[in-house]
DNA sequence: CCTTGATAAGGTCACATCGACCTAAAGTTA
DNA sequence: TAACTTTAGGTCGATGTGACCTTATCAAGG
């Protein structure tokens, strides 16, 4: 960049939040790098733009590749983009960083390039116990900022849920990623009344003890309103 | 990018959308280009990013640049980032779109880089008639989306103010963006409530007719809360 | 077969907030 | 002084919210 003329030495990369829910814990799934810098170390997945391809277009491919999950089904939006000098030691890299949800998905599958990738609590990943490679902490949390505040003013949370799911599986979802117990009730109300938020199947699911939960699937709306207040 | 080492020819630029209340409409800073390509077209300021500097930093150094203003007075956020192969037709270029909103801001002083900019409103510049260069109407768009929705649940209107600022300057705020009448008195209730959105200086100002309004500055508070409802 | 326990579904009620509207205060202009 | 304009502040019915209660529907156990 030394030229202006954009033919110096730049490397643009995605890198991927991936959230998921697993035993009852929102978790971020990490990689182990095989290669220099950070070698050995943790990660958020992703790796290089190639030619040709769009931003969401490499967060999608780096999400198959890693989770061997199709991303069209996932909820994917772009975060916020890293260029720091120095954040990477090598060569100045500017990182998009991109933020997926999904529904509880599989283990990553060894013999792929998803081998090395593991699933980890957020929270401790956060913990001052574990050191990612680069910035990636400084994404993590930001992702995590982002996720939190989403769910109050849209319907992300559904992207958390398998579908057909029932409304405990919802709240279940504001629950684990707030930290904190909502009333069963009231927020039956609000998802409810909102419009198309969530769509009834007419089927139900016994759960192990209790009555049987009526199935919803994922409605139209992507704005929640009235929003979901975040009690203090 | 080809050989996935971050040595093909990439560029990185920064982009601003620059907002501004100009004679009760709302206005974004565009500048005629100098040279190909789109040479005499109209774009949103911007530049590329240069070597040890920061993304913000870069978005900082432009704003000054081309409006004279010292940007740390403003505020600044990062919108998106655009990379479209072909968004640029010479060379594979990512820019980083950010976001700024300022008060009632100088004119483009001549002599200087920012003799070929000039404001426009918004809806004109989003119009059929206007033609922006590269992908700069879709960042203008985004751009405006983003400032209409933070107005909603922060307090970056105030950001249009010059301070210290009446409630009606900053109720007038709402409806230039949102192009919407908003209750003089039920804006006034929310504002007052609203913790540390403003603070009271105890002088006035009086208008050139009608009772003299009292005089605010800027409180400490970021997110709003309750937040300020945008009427369908 | 009925009780217990658990969860879902749905209702009640006091309270806060909101939009629509009204009144009073404090200036300027005719 | 009257008319007009804008700010400051209040009222009231409608609506949303939190806390809590009741009932429905299943499984498990006596």
């Amino acid at each position: 960049m030394s030229k202006y003329d954009g033919t110096a030495p730049v490397a643009v990369t995605v890198d991927l939040v991936i959230f998921t829910l697993r035993e009852s814990a929102l978790q971020v799934l990490l990689i182990e790098r095989g290669k220099p810098p950070f070698m050995g170390g943790l990660a958020l997945p992703g790796g290089f733009v190639r030619d040709h391809e769009d931003l969401r277009g490499a967060a999608l491919r780096e999400l198959g590749e890693e989770t061997g999950v199709d991303g069209a089904k996932l909820h994917l939006e772009q975060l916020r983009t890293f260029g720091t000098p120095g954040r990477d030691p090598r060569v100045r890299t500017f990182t998009v960083a991109y933020l997926a949800l999904g529904p509880d998905l599989p283990a990553p599958v060894a013999g792929t390039d998803a081998a090395h990738a593991r699933w980890m609590p957020v929270a401790q990943a956060l913990s001052p116990s574990v050191e990612l490679a680069f910035d990636h902490q400084a994404i993590l949390r930001e992702g995590l900022d982002r996720a939190r505040g989403k769910l109050e003013y849209t319907t992300v949370a559904a992207a958390f849920c398998q579908e057909p799911f029932t409304l405990a599986d919802l709240r279940h979802v504001y629950e684990v990623v707030w930290d904190l117990d909502l009333d069963p009730s009231n927020f039956r109300r609000k998802v409810l009344k909102a419009d198309d938020f969530v769509v009834p199947t007419g089927a139900f699911r016994a759960p192990e003890v209790g009555r049987p939960a009526e199935l919803y699937r994922r409605g139209r709306t992507e704005l929640l309103y009235p929003p979901m207040v975040r009690p203090a």
